[in-house]
RNA sequence: GGGGUAGUAGGGUAGCCUGGUCCAUCCUAGAGCGUUUGGGACGCUUUGACGGCGGUUCGAAUCCGCCCUACCCCA
């Protein structure tokens, strides 16, 4: 046997053309999914493995996961990675549709005490500039817009990275007197950051579509501390609406938002046991309000410096739900973030095809009118041709209605996370409302298993290694010195997330640093997106 | 940051070394018609591309230059 060399078309590095005695197979590329035979074969021997040669279906597994993720993306139609500038992507209509129901919550959380605003993208180079811990975390990944058609402009406009610099000028104008406070506003908007390292839909942008950005102003550091602890707990909120477990720590101070107190982030643990920073909010203190005059005047009259803070997400939430819940059909989508909440399948077979057809429509209907968003399917496709069509895009329910059902009143209901029922058509919006719980209920038990079974402790250095090598995320306990910190991220080949790390399934108090023995602190250490 | 490889129809590939035989080919997808339909149907007809710009040449997917893009490996 001649083993020839790789093709080039895949990422795994299993695409081999080879030589042998075919017709059996040669070498499965699980990336572009095709099977080489001898080059001596005529085109007729050369064939492609396609789903449905294989039980596993169109997708690579989930245990590929970065494969899965890319695959899914264009598959379930969510983002077109095709756009001819590297790190901008396309969402599709469908991916879009998720897009929406996901941070109409965020909105409706966010709605019960900020205000929703909008401000410009471009930012003047000398308001940009002015904080300068604030520039240099930004420096490198700026773009710059310098012309105005072929004239080069006066002032160099910078496109927004985050808006700090946009929004505070304006602060400073509006806030006048003690009266004013706190200011709650926020904003969803595109922001632009040149990545250099590899970019990833969802997760690594150039341009991040979707940046909720909060800014708040309060009178005192302890009010503006409250804020943060109040956002943070909208956060959770939010995750849980889409059965998101997060756990959430104070960034050790090297990582923290430039300009920031300190920064308390939400990570996510994704299928491969990387973490996923998916929300962040910072205690900004006085930086800023100094930098850009943001005071008001007191009840004794005195001007006094405001406090601040500022809060985001971005649509590497909707990475974490695509992630989280998926399996090796595809999607899973939890209910609240379902574009099409229960797909009805019409089952037409002969005669009976007006008949089925009717009654589909009727339970369209009246399933419309109860509020859930479903959708029947009449194309011309055989059923089994459907149901996989559906699974792939993580419909959570899908009810199955033929003359079997018709005849007996009932229709079957299958749940995309595995299990057949049948369900009385006279009562079907108690029914749906019923089994859509069970399935919120079914995504939500599985990640929080997942999440909790990644979570694990070290006490040294090797056991350290160990866990992350076996795609875990470790709680240690660290001294807090930045040089045993630097230890920890360069020996383990990981990154400190934080400490005062809050989660369910987080007991560890304090203990002896596993690098210097001093008293140390309950921290969480992962590899990091 | 340092290397390497590649860009051919909506997706996946062959052809390139050795320029003309290629309005190319195969799998898949799209459109049309017909037969079908309780877990990925089938037949026939048809649509459709050589990453971009420039150069060499009688002639470029193929050779040269630049640009853009992507992927892999190592730090």
């Amino acid at each position: 046997m001649v083993w020839q060399r790789g093709h080039g078309c895949c990422r795994t590095g299993l695409c081999k053309a080879v030589s042998c005695h075919c017709p059996a197979p040669c070498r499965y590329c699980s990336s572009c999914r095709v099977i080489y035979y001898a080059r001596r074969h005529t085109f007729s021997s050369l064939r492609r493995v396609t789903a449905m040669d294989e039980d596993t279906g169109v997708l690579p597994p989930k245990s590929d996961f970065s494969g899965w993720f890319n695959d899914i993306l264009w598959r379930a139609e969510i983002m077109d990675v095709r756009y001819p500038v590297k790190g901008l992507y396309v969402w599709y209509p469908y991916g879009f549709a998720i897009r929406k129901f996901v941070y109409n919550r965020l909105r409706e959380l966010l709605d019960r005490d900020h205000e929703e605003t909008l401000f410009p993208l471009l930012i003047p180079e000398q308001e940009f500039m002015k904080e300068a811990e604030h520039i240099k975390g930004f420096e490198d990944e700026v773009y710059w817009v310098t012309h105005g058609g072929t004239t080069p402009l006066d002032v160099k406009l910078a496109l927004r990275p985050t808006s700090e610099t946009a929004i505070y000028p304006m602060y400073a104008l509006w806030l006048r007197s003690h009266a004013d406070l706190p200011m709650k506003y926020y904003q969803i908007v595109n922001t632009f950051r040149c990545e250099t390292k590899q970019t990833r839909p969802l997760i690594r942008l150039r341009e991040i579509t979707s940046f909720m950005e909060s800014h708040t102003v309060h009178a005192t550091w302890a009010e503006a501390e409250t804020q943060v602890e109040y956002e943070l707990a909208l956060t959770k909120e939010f995750y849980d609406t889409f059965c998101i477990p997060i756990t959430i720590s104070k960034r050790p101070d090297w990582d923290k938002f430039p300009g920031a107190d300190y920064t308390i982030a939400v990570d996510a643990i994704m299928p491969n046991g990387k973490t996923l920073q998916i929300g962040t909010v910072h205690h900004l203190g006085t930086h800023f309000s100094k930098t850009f005059g943001i005071t008001y005047e007191d009840k004794e009259g005195a001007q006094q410096l405001a406090h601040q803070t500022c809060y985001g997400i971005s649509e590497r939430s909707i990475a974490a739900l695509i992630s989280m819940h998926g399996d090796d059909k595809g999607l899973i989508l939890p209910p609240a973030a379902a574009p099409v909440q229960a797909v009805i399948v019409p089952i037409t077979i002969g005669k009976r095809h007006d008949d089925v057809l009717a009654a589909a429509r009727k339970l369209e209907a009246d399933l419309k009118a109860a509020g859930f968003r479903v959708k029947m399917d009449t194309r011309d496709m055989r059923p089994g041709a459907k149901y996989y069509w559906w699974e792939l895009r993580g419909v959570p329910l899908r009810l199955e209605l033929g003359p079997r059902d018709l005849d007996g009143g009932k229709v079957m209901a299958v749940k995309r996370t595995g299990e057949k029922i049948s369900l009385d058509l006279a009562t079907i919006t108690d029914g749906m409302t019923r089994v859509l719980g069970e399935i919120t209920a079914a995504i939500r038990a599985k990640a929080d298993d997942h999440t909790k079974s990644h979570l694990v402790s070290a006490e040294s250095m090797d056991a350290l290694n160990t866990a992350l090598n076996d795609g875990k995320v470790a709680v240690i306990h660290w001294c807090r010195e930045r040089g045993c910190g630097d230890v920890i991220e360069e020996k383990a080949n990981s990154s400190i997330l934080g400490t005062e790390v809050r989660s369910p399934y987080v007991t560890d108090g304090d203990g002896k640093c596993i690098v210097c023995g001093k008293p140390g602190k309950a921290t969480l250490v992962g590899r990091t997106y």
